[in-house]
DNA sequence: AGCACGCCGACT
DNA sequence: GTCGGCGTGCTC
């Protein structure tokens, strides 16, 4: 009998490595990238796996083999840069390899006859418009991008209004012209409905769209198009990365700035770095767009590794908005003011300045549209017993609830319910207070500031849906919205005509959380939302303002925001950030112990950070490791877990990785209740 | 992640 | 006795 050759399996269970399987001596030959059936464990279950390979090396300690099952033929092969990405995944954020290689087919079987649904289409069909005119800088952009055909990575920076979405169409277009396909990938909130009509006008039934709106049925047709190639455009989420689509020309990345990039649970990847290295892999350009830049790509910029193209001015040379900061401290301080204002404003709430007042009254008078910015939910974040100081927190996680309507109290983290009680449920005497600010809030004192004007609220808890969105985005539109008051949910990619006041009601939110990239977010969150104002004013016409409300008005952020400096803040932010050997000076990687048992918790946390001290003492190429914890995690309770957590920086990614991996050793120390989390590039530190 | 095994308590 | 609760451990 002659040697029937054995093949690394990558099967879909929680394994590090892939598994060696023997072939079934009725079967052909396999190859690399194709997906099979094999059996795993006991009884007869069965488990998809990919072929990675022959098994070289001499068969793992006297396991007993098991043979492959058969080829599932249906499923293309992937091709060979695609493995090797898959591969590289795995290796780098240290997940399991058949957990990655998964996501790289559709959640349900190929559809063999379509079937009506009553769902809308995911792509609606439209009228082909031709494209409008380019300005010179968006012309010599997309000609200088368009030159390379080979892997290159490109950063378009321009102001929000530069028309970078025009310049991706642009490039697309040349893309499709040469035969080849193209992927958009944009953060998940901003593939609104607005942007796939715009990119469906453009290449009409050319498009496809995948993101975490679609049924698994949807999400299937979608994946099935791509591949046998009746679509071209892949317009989606960061998980549209995944599909295997033939002949890539190019890879976008739309507000490559946004953390919302980085999956933060299972493979906790960032699809923008996993963008790039899928270009590196297939060789094609890939094109980075942003008007705030992330650190780390901007760093890359500045060292030439990715060529900058930048864009200065809008579109139509729209004149960017004003940029007003209110100082909140000096409201309270000075008392004649406030004698003065007092009986002039007497009616206004505790969050609302004269000033930001005034504005609006001024914009709904001239029939122009408000959007007032606060990212926090709710009716207050705070309820209080003044008797005994107690406040209501959740039973499952380590954080204040918050109020929502007029009794109900919310975990925002695990969305624990229960009712507010008129007296404090500890010393049963006090009458509770709410303390805080959120949306609702907001909501509910404007209804009576400005009765008459219909007010819309944009938050989690509103809008839960595509529909809701799309409702609330033509009502906007129409102009039958005066007032919208909303979260992270409005300040990204939304465009409206009549928008001319745009108002933060409280920046501080964002300017003192526990996390180094706190000064960068706030800085984008501010020009993001100053970027909605007045996006559509003609030459000469009054420009948009925006209305910044703060305690801490002179926080780096906003200073460079108003000044509109990116590049000023970005100099002075790396500065400060390399002092501290962060990101993107340095490295980092988290881990994140938790279980049930407090004591547990802790104690698995110091014993894996006493073999991490152990292994940077043994080897000289850890000197300059830095460990820093073991400490309980901001969020020490979530979910009625308890957390611990433990990072280390570095200099190198490839340092940091090989020493989580020799710190994590083969696991058999990890006592058992106890679950450790690898996150390589942590981008939430809570 | 599944799925089996195994060791206890509550029932026919 | 034996059914089934879910804690523990393994998957070529």
């Amino acid at each position: 009998m002659s040697e029937a050759p054995l093949w690394k399996v990558a099967v879909d269970a929680p394994l590090p490595e892939a598994l060696t399987y023997a072939q079934a001596p009725d079967l052909t030959s396999f190859r690399r990238g194709q997906l099979v059936t094999v059996p795993l464990g006991k009884g007869n279950r069965s488990t998809k796996g990919l072929i990675l390979g022959r098994c070289t090396s001499v068969v793992p300690n006297n396991a007993k083999l098991k043979s492959i099952l058969h080829l599932d033929q249906d499923y293309p092969t992937l091709s060979e840069p695609f493995v090797k990405w898959i591969e590289w995944l795995s290796n780098y954020y240290i997940y399991p390899i058949g957990r990655v290689a998964q996501l790289a087919y559709p959640p349900l079987r190929k559809q063999e006859k379509p079937r009506k649904s009553n769902r809308s289409p995911v792509i609606p069909s439209e009228q082909i418009e031709s494209p409008p005119l380019m300005t010179e800088e968006q012309a010599r952009c997309v000609n200088a991008i368009s030159q390379f055909k080979n892997f290159s990575s490109h950063l378009v920076f321009g102001v929000t209004g530069s028309g970078k979405t025009e310049i991706y169409l642009r490039l697309l277009e040349k893309v499709l012209n040469e035969g080849k396909s193209g992927v958009v990938l944009v953060p998940e909130i901003s593939l609104t409905p607005q942007l796939i009509q715009r990119f469906a006008r453009r290449f009409g039934d050319k498009i496809a769209a995948i993101h975490s709106q679609l049924t698994d049925r949807e999400r299937t047709n979608q994946w099935w198009d791509l591949i046998e190639g009746r679509k071209s455009i892949l317009i989606g989420a960061r998980s549209a990365l995944f599909c295997p689509l033939p002949n890539v020309g190019m890879i976008i990345v739309d507000e490559e700035h946004e953390p919302s990039y980085k999956q933060d649970e299972k493979l906790k990847y960032h699809g923008r770095d996993a963008a790039v290295m899928l270009a590196k892999f297939i060789d094609c350009p890939i094109v980075l767009g942003s008007a705030t830049p992330s650190l780390e790509t901007w760093k890359n910029a500045l060292d030439g590794k990715y060529q900058l193209h930048q864009l200065k001015s809008r579109v139509a040379n729209r004149a960017l908005p004003t940029i007003t900061v209110v100082d909140l401290r000096d409201q309270k301080s000075s008392e004649e003011l406030q004698q003065q204002s007092k009986e002039k404003y007497s009616n206004l709430p505790f969050w609302l300045t004269p000033t930001l007042y005034e504005k609006i009254q001024e914009t709904l008078k001239n029939n122009d549209q408000v959007a007032l910015f606060l990212n926090r939910r709710g009716v207050a974040q705070m309820i209080i017993c003044p008797a005994c100081g107690h406040t209501r927190e959740c039973p499952n996680c380590d954080i204040n609830l918050t109020l929502h309507a007029q009794s109900h109290l919310i975990c925002h983290y695990c969305d624990y319910h229960e009712n507010l009680k008129e007296h404090c449920p500890d010393c049963k005497e006090g009458h509770l207070e709410a303390i805080g600010l959120g949306t609702e809030l907001l909501e509910k004192d404007l209804a009576k500031l400005f009765p008459g004007h219909k007010i819309s609220r944009a938050d989690r808890d509103e809008i839960q849906n595509r529909s809701e969105l799309e409702t609330l985005i033509s009502e906007m539109e129409t102009g039958e919205i005066d007032i919208l008051v909303g979260t992270q949910m409005i300040a990204k990619g939304l465009d409206f005509p009549k928008l001319k006041l745009v108002g933060l009601v409280l920046a501080d939110v964002g300017f003192n959380l526990p996390d180094f990239r706190a000064t960068e977010r706030s800085f984008q969150l501010i020009t993001q939302m100053s970027g909605r104002s007045g996006r559509h004013v003609r030459e000469g016409e009054d420009p948009g303002a925006v209305i910044v409300q703060t305690f801490n008005p002179e926080h780096e952020s906003l200073i460079f925001a108003q000044k509109n400096d990116f590049i000023g803040f970005a100099s002075h932010e790396l500065s400060t950030r390399a002092q501290l050997n962060y990101p993107p000076s340095g490295k980092l990687l988290g881990f994140r112990i938790q279980g049930s048992k407090l004591s547990n918790v802790e104690s698995a946390a110091r014993l894996l950070s006493k073999r991490a001290q152990s292994l940077k003492s043994q080897f000289t190429q850890y000197q300059r490791v830095e460990i820093l914890g073991p400490a309980e995690a901001p969020l020490a309770k979530l979910r009625g877990q308890f957390r611990f957590h433990l990072l280390i920086k570095g200099n190198q990614a490839s340092s940091l990785n090989s020493f989580a991996r020799q710190t994590m050793g083969d696991e058999d120390w990890v006592p058992s209740g106890i679950r450790i989390i690898i996150d390589v590039d942590p981008i939430n530190l809570l």
